[in-house]
DNA sequence: TCTGGGGTCCTCGTGCCT
DNA sequence: TCTGAGGCACGAGGACCC
């Protein structure tokens, strides 16, 4: 059923061009006018971003950054800085701050706000124009009735444009765009539908329900929505988050135990410190392991208590890993905490809380962690971990 | 040719309980 | 005692997004 509130509504969609490259560019006025790609061209990772100037060449976000080299050889390969975008993040959001209460962070650089009754694209205008003013970067914005038009039009007029999608005019928008543009349908959908001869939106839109249910489930409903302009999504200001992760691509493949043991524990302990930094334990603890031909597979385990603490997450994960025995050589290895409960104050812990000896030792290490901005005591194999790598930082 | 990292959501299979 | 149905939690994996 269709809210027809939801008509009324005026939605927002900011999203800064080329976040990274350009803020790259602004702080180094050298990089201006050049193809900037952020990423390592001898590594094996990907592709962050790149500038307008690099995708002339053919180069494209979350490109291998190796075929990024060979399209550009001459572009400029930059490493992520990620505290520098944060700090610019923060400053954009701060600017969204000044026009609206309601405003749904997308990722570091892209918001939806919601301004229903206001002037939508006055507003937008302006936040357009003191991004460019107070940060030296510019932005998108789109403008609609509700989120997923608004991303289609602010998509649609990059880079540094705004649009306005009515309702009037949402059908005659939608219905020439190819299906692969509707949020939800990646390049497994989009195979499907297109062997069904259904590539544009509007086809879609015209497909019999019950049918399109029964081939595509749940999501049908909601594809076939969105195709015919209803989107009743609100902007939600803060979600809890369901899971912390953290997972690492070596840089060459790993097929000795004691090695990947190693790995484990840097992870556990960087995935234990973020959940306690976000007072929360996790019930669930998992590991993914990607063998050196990229097939991969999860292991997960439910606990009977919530943990936090370095250790038991990682005696766990390490039981997950020997459980799984890797035959193959691995590639990536990652921990995930799920079922997050939140964990008790310091305050509650006085007087109903027992707190176990892990979580003493947790905490004094976090208290180090704080003092020295990185982990000074480290699991045993993690120490492991250090000297194969040959790296020295962090040992105590 | 080569495919990151950190997330969310969904589906399906399985085991347990009533 | 056995069996099947239904609900539920869990585990694994797929698809997608930025």
């Amino acid at each position: 059923m269709s809210d027809p509130q939801a008509d009324y509504r005026c939605i927002i969609h900011i999203d800064a061009d080329a976040f990274f490259a350009s803020v790259e560019q602004r702080d180094n006025p050298g990089l201006r006018g050049k193809p900037v790609i952020i990423g390592n061209p001898h590594s094996r990772g990907v592709v962050s971003t790149c500038s307008y100037e690099a995708r002339v060449y053919g180069v494209r976000s979350a490109m291998p950054a190796s075929q990024a080299y060979r399209l550009c050889p001459h572009g400029i390969f930059i490493k992520p800085r990620m505290e520098r975008y944060k700090q610019v993040s923060d400053a954009m959001f701060d600017i969204f701050d000044k026009y609206s209460p309601v405003i749904e962070k997308v990722s570091i650089d892209e918001a939806y706000i919601d301004v229903t009754g206001e002037d939508g694209v006055g507003i937008a205008e302006s936040i357009r124009r003191d991004i460019k003013r107070e940060l030296g970067i510019t932005a998108s914005a789109g403008v609609s009735y509700c989120k997923f038009l608004a991303k289609l039009a602010s998509h649609s007029c990059k880079p540094d444009g705004l649009r306005h999608i009515m309702k009037e005019e949402a059908r005659d928008f939608l219905d020439s765009l190819p299906v692969s543009r509707l949020p939800g349908i990646g390049p497994k959908t989009q195979s499907k539908l297109d062997a069904l001869g259904i590539s544009t939106i509007g086809a879609l839109s015209k497909m019999p329900e019950a049918w399109f249910v029964r081939v595509f489930g749940k999501a049908a409903k909601r594809f076939q929505d969105m195709a015919r302009g209803i989107d009743n999504e609100p902007v939600t200001p803060w979600r809890e988050p369901k899971s912390i992760s953290e997972e690492n691509t070596f840089d060459d493949d790993i097929d000795s135990m004691d090695c990947l043991q190693g790995q484990l524990a840097v992870l556990a302990q960087n995935v234990a410190f973020r959940l306690r930094k976000s007072r929360l334990k996790c019930r669930t603890v998992g590991v993914k392991i990607r063998y050196h031909n990229f097939s991969t597979i999860t292991r997960e385990h439910t606990l009977s208590e919530a943990v936090s603490s370095d250790a038991e997450i990682f005696h766990r994960a390490k039981a997950l890993l020997e459980a799984a025995a890797p035959d193959k050589p691995v590639r990536l290895l990652g921990i995930v905490a799920k079922g997050l409960v939140p964990a008790r104050s310091r305050q509650a812990s006085l007087f109903e809380f027992h707190e176990s000896p892990w979580d003493r030792v947790s905490r004094s290490m976090d208290e180090l962690r704080m003092k020295y901005g990185k982990p000074v005591v480290l699991l045993g194999p993690c120490l492991k971990s250090r000297a194969s790598d040959g790296k020295e930082e962090g040992t105590g």
